[in-house]
This record gives structure tokens, sequence and C-alpha cells, in this order.
DNA sequence: CGCATATATGCGTGTAAGCGTATGTTGACG
DNA sequence: CGTCAACATACGCTTACACGCATATATGCG
């Protein structure tokens, strides 16, 4: 659990699916400004924690934060969108302008 | 901060002086049954850090939770002693039953 | 001053982990 | 079945970092 925090990358994709609730990689990949196999070697990587939960529709992949963790690592990850990642505002803002965002089946 | 909180042996310190308030090296030393060296090196990335601050007491250097850290820090900081370091039960034993523990002038 | 205790630090080593590039895999669609 | 898009993974490289050991600093005391 604090492996997966341990790394700026990985808090930054925390923060955003904490915020949003559920996002896939081409989004995340847009937010973060960043290459598509590093973001996907990091969620591989949250996945393998057990922090965060792969969904797939069609050809995306959704990924969301782990329901029933421990209530400590909950409290830790709500700590991340307040300040806790200085990134996030930024993030959000470019996730906002992507163009051609999936739209999802299930909410 | 999450840098502080990345490496077990840290957390175990940090849960410690969450836990207990202040406590010296040789305290932390006997706590975590580990080699000085080890504890001071740690000490010394959770200072450079802001994590912690020293004080001087004697031979003794006590180490405390730095204060005012941002409220998300301190969050973090609390949810430690709350199941997230496994190790703290065992600790607070070694604590307990270590001989020749300083006396504070200075609670 | 010399010694003992408590703590800090220098150094060499090994390992873990992130990175970028290139390539493999999977699903949708015609 | 071929192609395209989204995503995953393998490889080599590099760097950061924790470790153990030895040693230096500092404080108190006689």
């Amino acid at each position: 659990m604090f492996d997966a925090v341990a790394d700026a990358t990985r808090r930054r994709i925390l923060a955003l699916l904490v915020d949003q609730g559920e996002l896939c990689v081409c989004e995340l990949t847009a937010a973060l400004d960043d290459i598509q196999p590093k973001i996907s070697r990091h969620l591989c990587v949250l996945k393998d924690a057990g922090v965060v939960v792969p969904r797939r529709e069609g050809t995306w992949m959704f990924y969301r934060r782990a329901a029933s963790l421990p209530p400590w690592a909950d409290v830790l990850l709500e700590t991340l969108p307040t300040g806790a990642v200085p990134e996030l505002k930024a993030d959000l803002k470019r996730l906002k302008v992507m163009v051609g965002r999936p739209e999802r089946c299930v909410a």
C-alpha cells in the first residue's frame, strides 16, 4: 500500500481516481500528459497491490479504486486529493479538455 | 513526505513517535531491535524531510514529530498507529521492557 | 586531559525500481 | 480475415537508496 503511494506518478493517478471515480488508460494518459506504457505499468503495480480494480468495456480498460480496503488505507487515499498531490489541478484541467473521451455504459 | 513513509523502518519509527510523543535514538534502537547507525540515518532522513524535530538533552537526542505540517500530512501520520504498521505492537512491547531508559527533563 | 556513552557519518556494495523503446495482445469493425 | 485502436509487456539501461561496517563527533564525568 505504501509502495503504491511511494511514486509521484502513482499518486497523481490515484488522486484522479479518487476524485473522478473511474477512468480508462487513455484518459489517464491524457490527464498526466505522459506516454501510455508508463501509465499502464503503474496501473499494473496498483492493481497487483490491490489498490485499484480493472474493468473491461470493449477496447477500454477502466480502473477504479478498490472497495473494502482497511480503514487506514481509505483514509490515506482520501488525503491525496486534499493537497497531497500538487499536480492534481493541472491534471484535471487536461482531462477536461481531452478530446475523444469514451462514453461509459456503466457509470 | 511520502518519501518518509515509503520505508518500513521509517514507518515503524513514526508510528512509535506518534504514539509515544518523544523518544531518543537508543529507545528507538531498542524498540525496533536494530542497529544504531541504521536508526540514526533514518532519523536523519525524517529530519531533513521536516517530518521530525530533534532536541538535545545531555548525551541524548530526542525526536518528536514536527508541528504545523499540512493537514493531509497530519492525517497520514495519524493513520500509522491505527493498523498501518503491523510491527507496532511488538515494538511497543520491546520499548516497555527496555532497561536504562533515560529520564526526561522536559516531558 | 582521558575515558565512556550516545549519536552521527563516510564508504563500498547490492538490489530494487522507474524509464523509454519496441513489440505483443486483445477486441471492434468492415 | 485484415486492419485499426487501446492496452499490456519484454528488454536493456540507469539511478536511487537501504544496508553493514568502521569510524568520527560530542557530551558528561572524574
